[in-house]
DNA sequence: ACATAATAGTTCAAACATGAACATTAAGCA
DNA sequence: TGCTTAATGTTCATGTTTGAACTATTATGT
């Protein structure tokens, strides 16, 4: 019973698996540098980029967008609000919910950032040929949604 | 001047990238879910993992290795220390450096980990072919060179 | 209608990560 | 040799993330 007779690190999948989660990783931690002139952290560009593409929506949305738990929305907004930049009134119909979009401002720091962030992505992509990209994003949303079901 | 005129949404590989971003994310809270059993937090696999692979690291290099701070690893160690998991021994020759080994135990511990770690990504990628499999690796490991030079 | 469930958001304490300042030790160099 | 600089690890204050308990509102079922 030889425990490491498959060791994982002789796996394909593995090893592959890993570089993901490092380039991730790593554009994560670059992006967070290029981001701090703006004064705006990676998880905050996440929620006005969210915010644009999806004008009006619940912070219970926002948080299974971003993938994190209700409270952490909670506590990330109020910042936001605070700077002006998104805003914040409570649904008429449902009196739960609270209904978010963005403000001007919030909008053109959005578009500073975004180019900030396009550069990186360009930088970090600028390998792949067209057809190597669209494969990985294609495999990637399969992943995510394998693994939404589990 | 229409800032909006080319926006990243429109871009394969920022939506390419978002992606991959989003199958970490996603493939690293189901890990945590799934080690929860063992009382193992991924970053603790990761510090594990590493030093199966690298007997004797240094603290700092074991930083530099998750990319994380050195205070990280200072605040990590000591939990997997108590549990009787990791050994920690000065060096003889720079009394700076301290050696990191795994204990029995803590191999013991990493080899289940493994199990469930390897289980999930089989899962995550069943759907990619060899070929694509290794493209993706190979595409990341470029990305993270690219950035760690930036 | 009324009791029960579920949902939206908040609060709070605990866990976690981060970076700056610090102590100790080593290396480089006059 | 001494003096300066660099490297390793720790400490601490700060900010973030999380999950559980809580309030308020809406849906559901009898």
């Amino acid at each position: 019973m030889n425990i490491k007779q498959e060791l994982p690190w002789d796996n394909p999948r593995f090893r592959n698996w890993v570089a993901v989660a490092r380039a991730c990783h790593v554009l994560e931690r670059t992006l967070a540098v290029r981001l701090a002139p703006l004064d705006l952290k990676p998880a905050q560009l996440d929620v006005l980029m969210n915010l644009y593409r999806h004008p009006g929506m619940s912070q219970h949305d926002l948080a299974r967008r971003l993938l994190v738990g209700r409270s952490n929305v909670t506590m990330l907004l109020p910042q936001l609000e605070t700077r002006g930049l998104v805003r914040r009134e409570g649904d008429e119909k449902d009196k739960r919910v609270l209904r978010l979009n963005l403000t001007e401002a919030g909008e053109a720091l959005l578009m500073k950032a975004l180019k900030i962030h396009m550069a990186l992505i360009e930088k970090a992509m600028s390998q792949s040929t067209p057809e190597q990209c669209d494969m990985i994003g294609e495999q990637m949303r399969k992943i995510a949604d394998v693994l939404k079901e589990a």
